[in-house]
DNA sequence: TTGAAAGCGCTAACAA
DNA sequence: TTGTTAGCGCTTTCAA
């Protein structure tokens, strides 16, 4: 169907391979004769095929992007939006295309992975989560397959390269934050707990209580799926307590808001009565009432960085496994507030 | 590197087109051939080259999804997540790849997009938004390349493939509901203008008012863009008129709950003072305080029959030009009450 | 029903 | 500096 190198060669008077070197920007092409092949590449509107070069160069320049299955799609959303920016425009910076799996399941997925990199379909695989047990990752570490994983892996993490924020300090902070406001009863909600995220967060949140010499009580740990039906009840138990909590630490800015709604509906005012600090800094957290006091992880930056180092990875095998933190940064907004320490007379 | 057709073939004891017609399916391959070969492809783990495949077929099996380029990110990303989950349990399930345009600003996804046509990378391409005079879909037309939009088409609709809802009839549906309350003065407000779905959406507003015999007023249209600074102003100089409106439509969730955000700095209650109405019935309208009455447009469906429609096309070049309407479902929540009607004495 | 061979469009080693 | 040529892995015509 469209001009190949052949017809520019012949309409430039040179032989295919010179077409192939002045695309490729070669050095040794005398500069006459890059402009001929040029103007006759404009001329004829050629465009690369780009099977035929990454049949011939085994190497695509393309990136594969694989996220969660989306179960838990409320958590997952506007994370996802974000860091695919970032990868994105680094992406085309390089000129890498983005693939993206496929699927809904995670057997699906897995499979959309397997032919992704069987098929020889992208150079290199972003993995936009981090799971306890992943199939997917482990697939990956056995075909030597260069990757990158957003987040902390769950095990090898010396042998895996990834971008990832200092969660635990971050949850240590943001912790922190609620017990300088004087609060002492902080129960914790976190998401899935296969998700290596939920695991640093809680953390973190853990060593902040015990540092200021707070007690850590199961009942101030939930783990439910919030943003479904089973939420509501979880919260409602959490308030029913003899001693409810006055600041609560949550893992996504989504679940706050949803969290939120439900305190008031059991008539409690945010951050009159509780006091509420979460992750991630996504967009609604500004325009939520209150706006949240979280921790911005940087989402773009965690996509960009994961990019570049993909890329280091496939053009050059022999790249250490590196860890990148990506700097985190607490936003105080106006859902949190001082509160009477209970225990000072 | 890997296990090549002509391994299997050799394993199996036949020639390399035998192999080729196993994977295929061909009906001319005895049962018994079938068989060794598949025996022989499990046993060496092969696992075809797509390139090879595409470059021999002129046809990858890969679709590529374009978005708008996010400047206004907010209105765009919760939508985007799920219509992508949409079209890619369609992909899946017809065995398509999904590739993404890359890019930040409009040209570079301009350039994106020519990288996918011009490079074969894609059989057919998806576009995620439908803006007024818009250079990729007058690049598609005339390059004649299969593609779909959702949304409207702003102009040569009946020769390109679109899915959208019936905006203007949800509007009108909306708008009433906040009619038949006793709402006479409604304000509207839009997003970006050069996208056809807020016309669309102004346009149903205004038949609704009209039919209803209610003044349709300049100082009740705002379409600056909210999420960003100048939103602010704005919704203060429509509650300083002297006929403040007491409901309002808005085209888009987040924006709403942007839009609540500024009603409660004001010191007006939703929906005691004012009613909203909204479209899009993302997750997080249901979880807002108070959960929204909005239009359901099932965003998910869309990217279904989106992804089913260039399949469609791609496998039938002639397949004519058509107009799916994805059924829309208005979900009444709490935004919205009934009000004294000022005229009836 | 199967095999041999040409070719998809490009790259790269080898020659010139 | 440039041309010739042999593949990359697969599909498909043509022949057997």
């Amino acid at each position: 169907m469209g001009i190949t190198i052949k017809d520019v060669a012949k309409a430039a008077n040179v032989a295919p391979s010179t077409v192939s070197r002045v695309i490729a920007d070669h050095s040794r092409i005398s500069e006459n004769t890059k402009k001929r092949v040029r103007k006759a590449m404009k001329d004829l509107g050629y465009h690369p095929n780009v099977n035929a070069r990454n049949l011939a160069n085994k190497s695509t320049q393309a990136l594969g992007i694989v996220m969660k299955s989306s179960t838990d799609k409320a958590l997952q959303n506007p994370f996802f939006s974000e860091v695919l920016r970032g990868i994105s425009s680094i992406a085309h910076q390089e000129e890498h295309s983005l693939f993206i799996s496929t699927g809904e399941t995670q057997d699906e997925i897995y499979e959309s992975v397997e032919r992704m990199v069987f098929g020889n379909q992208v150079d290199g695989i972003i993995l936009l989560y981090s799971q306890v047990n992943d199939q997917v990752t482990d697939f990956l570490l056995e075909k030597e397959f260069p990757f990158v994983l957003i987040g902390k892996p769950y095990n090898q993490i010396d042998s895996i390269t990834h971008v990832d924020n200092d969660n635990v300090t971050a949850s240590i902070d943001i912790t922190n934050h609620l017990i300088e406001q004087g609060h002492e009863r902080i129960a914790f909600i976190g998401g899935d707990t296969d998700l290596v995220v939920t695991l640093d967060r809680m953390r973190g949140y853990e060593l902040a209580l015990e540092k200021a010499g707070l007690p850590i009580k199961d009942e101030y740990h939930i783990h439910e799926e919030f943003l479904k039906s089973g939420g509501r009840d979880a919260v409602h138990q959490l308030f029913q307590l003899d001693q409810p909590p006055t600041g609560l630490v949550i893992v996504d800015d989504l679940m706050s808001i949803g969290v939120m709604t439900m305190l008031e509906e059991l008539g409690y005012q945010v951050p009159q009565d509780v006091s509420i600090v979460s992750f991630n800094n996504v967009y609604i957290s500004e325009i939520s009432r209150p706006p949240l006091t979280t921790v911005d992880v940087n989402i773009h930056g965690l996509g960009c960085q994961a990019a570049k180092c993909v890329i280091e990875k496939v053009n050059n095998v022999d790249e250490p496994a590196k860890r990148i933190i990506v700097p985190f940064d607490i936003k105080k907004r106006q859902s949190t507030r001082e509160t009477k320490r209970a225990s000072s007379p």
